[in-house]
DNA sequence: TTGAGTTTCGC
DNA sequence: CGAAACTCA
């Protein structure tokens, strides 16, 4: 008996999901099939903590339906594919449209290929609001909301016809391992998702537009749904319903519309990316390929101390810190991050852009290249911001409260020395236990300089005409014919 | 979703 | 006179 494929890729709900909804249509027995490899970059494992999410997700659902429904596979795709179509003969697969990196894109064109081969009709539809090659942005806005709030593809697991014939080999001895390992992560999988979604709504969203651009306060305050999202634990078509029902709960107004901005920013950076691929590789704008960058030993120091936290300037370091040890920041520093590599340390942007992909729980490729590159200031579109990190860390942690939680070798300093401790004297450094260079480290830039040569270089590159004429036609793919 | 400098507002 | 708004890079 021929079965029915269903690849759900990265999309790991089981609510709102249109191919374990045709696939169920049809008559033929469903089978789950979920592979690995490849999720991150072709040069970098599936890292250890999206391993561990994504795990928790497949327990979820593997508690929901039949022993065999699910077919994990540690291999390739298409070999997995070959496998179960000499066993048991794929009648057809279904799939989401991953807006995915370079790697799932040739995995994909190879998957299409094996099916034609065989005859095998591979449905993808669409992810959100994303549409696939899209060229102009000309009503895109209607669209969303279209999607947005057009009924959502419920579907009950218990009554689909499944297929009982897969492997699934979970191992409680690692995922133990894994859960003591990253005990600070969330959790994954769909249980989870919508208990953080409910409290988001029920309580600690209320603060929401106040606390968004702290690092400490974001951490409770935010919505914590990116990683949900990004592993397809939750559509966000479910989540801007969710917020639509909560649209008129008294005093949440500012919070809610706050939110509700950014919901529409997620399909839109994925948009930017399903559009312009290529970013996974060049600047956006290729009048920035020629930008003067330092390379050589000072980049690899340089490059060597943001990634682990060592730059000297807490903020920096106590935000990247945070970010290792528990796969989460706020959207505002994580752009400060950004920000600080490649103006304050005038590195090229592809240096450090898989070091936070690897790290942020909630990667999603297109949110991911689409910010780095905006805040790098590679795009020519967007105005210049440099942001400076002293000032952050004053403005969003004044008593150094953050600071000192990621930073512990600081906890002795009083202000201002946890926001600038290069400005302790020896005497100072002295009195206070903090040896600059052994205990911490000494600030490997100038911010004052490195802002001011930034500030000048990029302003002045942003005029040049070849950047202008690469802004011109990023505004006319990428930004709606009626604004700006 | 920047920062620094300048101007204007409002008490 | 300080805070908010505005402007330019």
């Amino acid at each position: 008996m021929a079965i029915n494929l269903v690849w759900p890729k990265r999309d790991l709900r089981q609510q709102d999901h249109k191919p374990l909804l045709e696939a169920s249509k049809s008559g033929h027995p469903v089978l789950l099939v979920y592979n690995f490899e490849p999720m991150l970059f072709e040069d970098q494992h599936f890292s250890d903590r999206h391993w561990r999410f994504v795990w928790q997700s497949l327990i979820d659902i593997k508690s929901k339906i039949p022993q065999g429904a699910l077919h994990i596979v540690s291999k390739d795709a298409k070999q997995a594919f070959n496998d179960i179509h000499q066993k048991w003969h794929i009648n057809a697969l279904y799939s989401y449209q991953e807006i995915g990196l370079n790697n799932t894109f040739k995995r994909d064109i190879a998957i299409q290929n094996w099916c034609l081969k065989r005859g095998i009709q591979w449905t993808e539809y669409p992810i959100g609001a994303v549409i696939r090659a899209l060229n102009s942005r000309q009503n895109w806005d209607t669209h969303w909301q279209q999607v947005m709030r057009s009924s959502q593809d419920n579907l009950n697991l218990s009554q689909i016809n499944w297929g009982q014939i897969g492997t699934t080999e979970l191992s409680t001895f690692l995922v133990n391992k894994l859960n003591e390992q990253y005990s600070t992560f969330q959790q994954g999988g769909e249980s989870m998702t919508h208990k953080v979604l409910d409290s988001f709504f029920q309580q600690r969203g209320k603060s929401y537009a106040f606390s968004l651009s702290s690092p400490s306060l974001s951490v409770e305050h935010c919505s914590r749904l990116s990683a949900y999202l990004a592993w397809g634990n939750i559509s966000l078509k479910q989540v801007y319903q969710k917020l639509l029902s909560y649209w008129h709960k008294p005093s949440w107004r500012r919070s809610l519309v706050a939110f509700s901005s950014r919901l529409h920013w997620h399909c839109h950076f994925i948009q930017k990316f399903e559009s312009e691929c290529q970013m996974e590789f060049y600047c956006i704008n290729k009048g920035y390929e020629a930008l003067p960058r330092v390379t050589g030993d000072e980049a690899f120091e340089k490059l060597q101390a943001w990634k682990t936290g060592q730059t000297g300037i807490p903020m920096v370091d106590a935000c990247m810190r945070s970010l290792i040890n528990t796969g989460y920041l706020n959207f505002r520093m994580r752009a400060m991050l950004v920000s600080f590599l490649t103006h304050h340390l005038a590195l090229d942007w592809r240096l450090g852009v898989k070091h936070l992909a690897s790290v942020f729980l909630d990667f999603e490729p297109g949110i991911h290249y689409s910010q780095f590159q905006m805040q790098a200031s590679v795009t020519g579109i967007n105005t210049i911001r440099i942001y400076n990190p002293i000032k952050q860390g004053e403005e969003k942690d004044p008593d150094g409260e953050f600071i000192k939680t990621w930073l512990p070798e600081l906890n002795e300093l009083p202000a201002p020395f946890f926001h600038t401790p290069w400005e302790m004297t020896p005497m100072e450094q002295l009195m206070y236990n903090v040896e600059l260079g052994s205990d911490y480290p000494m600030q490997i830039v100038d911010i004052k300089q490195s802002y001011k040569a930034a500030q000048s270089l990029l302003w002045q590159w942003k005029s040049k005409p070849q950047v202008k004429i690469e802004a011109q036609r990023i505004l006319a793919k990428h930004v709606r014919p009626s604004t700006s």
